[in-house]
DNA sequence: CGAGCGATTGATCGCCATCAAAGTGGGTGG
DNA sequence: CCACCCACTTTGATGGCGATCAATCGCTCG
């Protein structure tokens, strides 16, 4: 189980996490100001995750609200034959765990080892009712996470297994690159298993594409969970937007 | 293109069109009181569409939000060889055209004859400042329609032509039910193009699919565009979620 | 009555899934 | 330190679901 490694300490102040946190910028707290930030951390507590840990579970009741602080995690639903669909991958910085149902709908895990920060429901509306900006900030992620839903929707029910693997790469290379890497080297925190039921394929499908795009020199595989991009403006005349 | 029948009297009063809007309770409006309601109604137009016409296209400025207040549309994008895919479905009350993004990502278009509620976006966001829960009920909406894209997420990824027609003809019964019709009598405003479409087939399946479904009594076709579940039960167990 | 569009039905094809087996690499215990 | 193990990945052979190609049906409208 995930453990609370370090409760906040409201005497801490200029040295809480919050102020060093690198995802301070991109992240949801990016609208508070010092002071609100102050009142803001004293209702989040930091979580560990090693990698494959459950966060939460589809069904769970949604008792918090997290921000990724480092790692990866991935959002997926198992259908009882145990077929899964992943509906979006997680990175340093973005916001999970709200919603407006009485359940979670989808299973959020750590994919390699991670750590969030965790902002229990109640007190997180509280403070939500005090600071309209930062609501309107909310808006503005869940607007853009269904965006990217709907071009997921696209990818889904309408591209090859080529495009889609391509598509893929160059989400990746947009969203995750790999630190202090050259240009167009990406990382890949995710398995192929991973990759597979994110694009809707099988595991041998994506690994297949991955091969021939290293075999037609469009790609370099650096390692298991790491490539290089050889040919965007070509990745990108093949993934059909 | 479409036209604005009626530009909003102030003078009207309690006579105006949003007063005896039938989708005012279901709609963004309903978190209005009566007084805020008449300054709201201030800055909307009502629009006609013939089936058909569009209301926006993928790449527009997003220069206003709407209202569906009766008719039906889609949420499509076109990809450059002509495949499409439709991203969602809107009926009677929906609220469509809010992005964060500097342009539409998908077009809009009637499917029947639909009337619209139209709010230019400046105003519309100078009057969310002022109204708070708005915003809020404005979340709610997004945050909504990404739970319900997600699931759309599975159905594309994961289900077989089977499990997507039934899990759609559950989805249009719970979203579209026949004006004062039978229980389990669902009206299909869309084409079987637009319907394969939005589950990722073609339409020749779609067609199948459905033939299939009523050969074994499970639903029954009164016409094109109507149709009976005839098992819900069983329907359900076939959707696999 | 005929034209035209959407829907249905039929025949065949091809992409990707499935089944199967071998390769790889990282971690652990002897 | 090395050998083994196990999970992940890759590669190969075959099969099936849904796409594609093609023809007919049936309704609506002129």
């Amino acid at each position: 189980m995930a453990t609370a490694v370090s409760d906040v300490q409201p005497e801490l102040e200029q040295d809480h996490p919050c102020f060093a946190c690198v995802v301070r910028d991109i992240s949801l707290c990016g609208v508070l100001e010092s002071d609100e930030l102050r009142r803001f951390k004293a209702i989040g507590t930091t979580v560990q995750l090693a990698a494959g840990e459950t966060l939460f579970m589809e069904g769970d009741p949604p008792a918090a609200v997290y921000t990724l602080t480092s790692g990866a995690m991935r959002l997926s639903k198992l259908l009882s034959d145990g077929r899964r669909q992943i509906a979006g991958f997680l990175f340093r910085g973005d916001f999970l765990g709200l919603t407006v149902e009485d359940a979670h709908l989808f299973t959020a895990e750590a994919i390699g080892d991670s750590v969030v920060c965790r902002f229990p429901r109640a007190r997180f509306e509280a403070f939500l009712d005090e600071h309209p900006q930062m609501e309107r900030r909310l808006f503005a992620i869940a607007a853009h996470e269904l965006a990217a839903a709907r071009q997921q929707l696209v990818l889904l029910g309408r591209k090859t297994a080529t495009e889609k693997v391509v598509s893929f790469l160059l989400m990746l290379a947009s969203r995750c690159r790999k630190e202090g890497g050259l240009a167009d080297e990406v990382a890949v925190p995710m398995t192929r298993n991973d990759i597979a039921d994110y694009l809707g394929l099988r595991i041998e499908t994506v690994s297949r594409e991955l091969t021939a795009l290293k075999t037609s020199r469009l790609i370099q595989l650096t390692g298991t969970h790491a490539l290089r991009l050889l040919d965007k403006p070509r990745l990108r005349a093949m993934a059909e937007a």
